[in-house]
DNA sequence: TGTACATCAGTGAACGCGCGTTCACTGATGTAC
DNA sequence: TGTACATCAGTGAACGCGCGTTCACTGATGTAC
């Protein structure tokens, strides 16, 4: 078991500024956290095994957050910027319909495999009890889904849709994506067959919901 | 807060066999895990804690369960349960096209609400870590969306789907389920709109999935 | 540039607590005769 | 039906352990003059 990458980094000759010093342990925290998470539940982490696996003494830990939850909340903040890295990066990337889906998907792939511990966090806190994480990821998903709905509505045949319908639209895809997100988390065994079958599931599920969304009319 | 339904029933007057106070003692044991699940993970539950809730001893939950993960794989089996009885009672509802969706999301809306418990304890712990709970509960789920998918094949628009296809939508009609008792049990404020508004957006979910499949074609 | 003092991230001892698990036990229920 | 013995769900004391949190501390970094 690698135990190293969490650890505050050997000193070394270069002098940096003490509050450098702090970020960096801070960092050393979150990461450990994150390592710790690969296998179990973040309401089964202690503070002592974190500090322990950053290479720091417990009582250190309230240096830099006042609590796990604090902590946890502040792992949230961090996976969420990954996940608006990966928006931007789709919505950069996608100009026109065509190709949509597979770009789309595209770059959920390489996102998800580029920070797991990111994406395995989120997915799994998502419902895990009314924790002040559970809170924080459940109100950045629901603006991410809101936002969503906006990008929506600027496509043609869309236009005309309420924005009750537009949301609608917007949560399933998101739910779709978020369980796209888990198989290739969870993918057993991992390798180019199995990603590929999970792609193409995923791409199958958006173009389903593309489809339906192209013969819909709101009912009164 | 109440703190007696998990309990072991009071000594009454009526004699009952051994057998039987050990099944009730048991029993005590999975409800009283079940109310402490209220509010939180699976994994923060500790021995101590449900044999108190239950009025026994610590020491005689070795008589019922292993460990707490036994426990907990009886509570999925317990929960499974309940929602197979809903399938089984979608399945003999449900008889024609026309009407399914609302039948279906109805019978989901009264099993959901009986069953709180089991339906939140399934949703929340089913992407909890790695744990045998998860495992239990992805087994089920799984088996679970492979019925459906029979159940799909016979709806005569269906008949000639690839059987990846039909895992594909029954994944996705699982799914967008899922999240609707997520949204059922989390619901605040509680009350007779609310529900109306989660029970319609399940209804257009449902529709957006049956409109892409009438006008699915699966590609080569 | 040199000195005196302030700041503060990290230390280490100590605390009381709830935890899972062991063990020998009790006493009501069940069974054999 | 009555007696002697077996079963076994539940008890209660005890254990060692990791937990979160307190506190006074150290010593390197930063700042004022």
């Amino acid at each position: 078991m690698s135990n190293t990458a969490g650890t505050v980094a050997a000193v070394s000759t270069e002098s940096v500024s003490r509050q450098e010093r702090k970020q960096r342990t801070r960092q050393a925290l979150l990461n450990s956290a994150l390592e710790l998470l690969t296998d179990r539940g973040f309401a089964s982490l202690s503070l002592r095994e974190v500090t322990k696996r950053a290479g720091i003494v417990p009582t250190a830990f309230y240096r830099h957050f006042g609590s796990m939850d604090e902590l946890g909340v502040a792992l949230v903040e961090e996976s969420m910027r990954t996940l608006r890295r990966m928006i931007r990066a789709a919505r950069d990337d996608v100009t026109s319909y065509a190709g949509l889906i597979h770009a789309s998907v595209a770059i959920l792939f390489e996102h998800v495999r580029a920070h797991e511990d990111h994406f395995r966090f989120l997915t799994r806190e998502r419902y895990g009890g009314a924790g002040p994480v559970q809170q924080a990821i459940g109100a950045e998903l629901k603006l991410f889904a809101t936002e969503l709905a906006v990008d929506l509505a600027r496509f043609d045949y869309l236009r005309e849709w309420t924005t009750e319908d537009l949301h609608m639209m917007a949560d399933l895809i998101v739910t779709a994506m978020l369980s796209t997100v888990v198989e290739l988390i969870e993918a057993r065994p991992r390798d180019a067959e199995t990603d590929e079958q999970i792609v193409r599931t995923a791409r199958k599920r958006l173009r389903l919901i593309v489809l339906g969304a192209a013969s819909w009319r709101s009912k009164p």
